[in-house]
Order: structure tokens, then C-alpha cells, then sequence
DNA sequence: CTCCGGATTCGT
DNA sequence: CGAATCCGGAGT
């Protein structure tokens, strides 16, 4: 039974300690949430990509073990936020048991309570949401700064399967359909 | 130490 | 299509 913080459902631990296309998949329609200056940034996530270990070779986790990919080892449903391209931060949730170094890529949420700004692709949603790499490794069972279950009643939804975007680099792998968004959705980085 | 390129975004 | 802008990782 997940823990209430503020009437949202957070998500437990349990959740993320899954195979990385599973939660991937069922991330969609979730809510993320950040609390900051003791306000509520909520963001429902509508685009995501799979990164399955040290194996797939678009993974961060496939260059080894280093300070950078740390977090990717450790625990899942924990935070694992980078700068790319020196200007922008992205963030991923750490899934699958410890070690086994995957993770979900957010790439895109709909603006919901104290969002503003544009938040369709992974450094537009992070911005939005005040997410930096200060958060690099938070737990995401914290009280500020989590996931939390859809609004019950929430309307069903259905799932696009594509390649993901800018890992050309990675031969094969750039070719998995690992990339996973609403069908439909406006706020889909690229439909 | 230097060098290269990136899970992106924006402006031309 | 190229610049922005910084740092991780690899090579010398």
C-alpha cells in the first residue's frame, strides 16, 4: 500500500525494483512531483525511454562503472539526473534490483499544479520542474520529491512503442523500441 | 594534462 | 544546420 504525502499516492520502492519496460510502460500517466520553497510542481508524465543496463549499449551504464553513472548501480526509485550538452539536465528513475544499473528516462510530462513553461522533451521537462543534478541520487521516497499514482478514474490510455531518439551512436540498440509515450498526447516531445 | 563528443534545445 | 556550454571518460 503505497504512503500518502499531501493526498498523493507515492509510488514504493517495490514499483522500480521491476524489469525497466514495465515500469517504463506503466510510468506513463503517472505524476511526478516536486516540492520546492514548500510548493508543489506536479507533472504528469506522458513520454519515456528504457535503458536497460550495462548490455544496451545506449545506456550510460554500458561505459562501466564510474562516479557519474554511480546512481544507475545503486538502489532503484532512486534519482539519477546528468548535464548534457553542458546546458541541459535530464532525469531518470533508477529501476531493477540494485546493480543491475537501468533506468527510465522521462522525456516528456503535461504541465499540471505550478508548471510553468514548456515540457515536452527530457531538458524542457527538468527545467519546468526545477530538477538539477543537486538531486543527482535523491530517493524518490522522499516527501518532496517522488512519484505518485494517477488520479483514480483517470481516463485509460494507449501506448506508441518507438526507437529511441539520439542514440544513434548505439548500432543495434538504437533501434529497439524502448521509447514509449501516449498515443495522442500534445505534450510528446516528438509524436 | 588535452581532446572529444554527448539520452538537447534554439535560432538561422 | 550549427552554436551553445560543460564535464565525463579516454588517451597521451
Amino acid at each position: 500500500m503505497p504512503s500518502a504525502t499531501a493526498n498523493f499516492e507515492k509510488l514504493a520502492r517495490e514499483f522500480y525494483a521491476r524489469d525497466t519496460i514495465d515500469v517504463a510502460i506503466e510510468l506513463l500517466g503517472k505524476k511526478l512531483v516536486h516540492q520546492i520553497d514548500g510548493r508543489f510542481l506536479v507533472g504528469n508524465i506522458v513520454e519515456v525511454e528504457a535503458y536497460l543496463g550495462p548490455h544496451d549499449r545506449a545506456a550510460h551504464s554500458s561505459k562501466g562503472r564510474t562516479a557519474r553513472t554511480e546512481v544507475m548501480f545503486g538502489p532503484p526509485g532512486h534519482a539519477y539526473v546528468y548535464l548534457i550538452y553542458g546546458i541541459h539536465n535530464c532525469m531518470n528513475v533508477v529501476t531493477g534490483p540494485e546493480g543491475h544499473a537501468s533506468a527510465v528516462l522521462l522525456r516528456a510530462i503535461s504541465p499540471g499544479k505550478g508548471v510553468v513553461g514548456r515540457t515536452q522533451g527530457p531538458g524542457l521537462l527538468t527545467r519546468a520542474m526545477h530538477i538539477d543534478r543537486t538531486l543527482n541520487g535523491a530517493d524518490l521516497l522522499s516527501d518532496t520529491f517522488f512519484i505518485a499514482r494517477e488520479d483514480p478514474g483517470t481516463a485509460p490510455h494507449r501506448v506508441v512503442r518507438r526507437p529511441r531518439i539520439g542514440v544513434d551512436y548505439a548500432g543495434a540498440w538504437s533501434r529497439r523500441l524502448l521509447r514509449f509515450y501516449i498515443r495522442g498526447n500534445p505534450y510528446v516531445s516528438k509524436p
